[in-house]
DNA sequence: CACAAAACCTACAAACTTAGTAGGGTAATA
DNA sequence: TATTACCCTACTAAGTTTGTAGGTTTTGTG
């Protein structure tokens, strides 16, 4: 299941998409027309911003904005971001790869092999999709 | 991710599916032979009992033995039942369904439709794999 | 320049979930 | 009838998620 932190950004990047003409938009107005806690928003754009797909400008008249084109902003990019890894096993994670601890030879592990298979039907539709599909009023 | 309650499962079931042949099998042997806490493994092993899966024999001479056949037994089935549901959002779960609360209406809700492809592409693979695939010695 | 606005940052707290433990109850077998 | 081994409930510890508090820094404006 995808997090609140998740679907947080999801709906605050689809506003800023929709609105890419207003400029910067405060937290504020994203946070109140999506229903969402100000401060904890605050914490999820920062990350946004870090990770190089929202700029922001301080002060007064200040705000945050889409830095990229939103057909450039792939689902698996945010989902990866802020509920970490997309694959079910750590052994299958193509970005937070780990040693399974319990798995003695990945070549040979019937699970790896399964696991990967459903990475790969999952990163085919996330990879594929981007922000731009998410908006509704697409001009 | 998969938790470890899952994974203990699955250890367990590839166990008792190429041990077949023993008969009931003791929790504490398979305990043993995957490096799972007894205790916490009994827990599991009762999940797997109430869901139909195992069948049990108490007092001496007792143990775990499937009651199935390990190709009638999908890999869905153990992580629903463990690890719960498969869809990345509630209003998307085909077994655990929930209305989004955030989302005012599922037909028009463009996130809903990616997350049914992504659901359905997970399941194309979990859906038709089994027990039998993930047994190393398959006589 | 001073003030206000708004992003930035760190740290903490509360709630929830997962993982594991404890200890006895119950049924079957020898 | 004693032993074995599953059955059951409840609890604890650890970790994660969600959200809060409070101050710092930057920037525009009168």
């Amino acid at each position: 299941m995808l997090s609140k932190k998740t679907k947080y950004a999801f709906h605050a990047l689809t506003y800023l998409a929709e609105n890419q003409d207003k400029g910067a938009v405060l937290i504020q107005e994203i946070a109140s027309s999506k229903n969402i806690s100000h401060k904890f928003l605050e914490n999820i754009l920062l990350e946004l911003k870090k990770a190089g797909i929202l700029g922001s400008k301080k002060g007064k008249g200040g705000g945050y904005y889409l830095i990229k084109k939103p057909e450039e902003i792939t689902l698996a990019k945010i989902i990866r971001l802020l509920n970490g890894p997309i694959a079910w096993l750590p052994c299958v994670s193509l970005n937070y790869y780990e040693k399974c601890s319990d798995c003695p030879d990945e070549a040979t592990c019937n699970m790896h092999i399964i696991m990967c298979q459903v990475r790969d039907q999952t990163l085919a539709v996330v990879e594929n999709k981007t922000l731009s599909d998410l908006i509704t009023s697409n001009n």
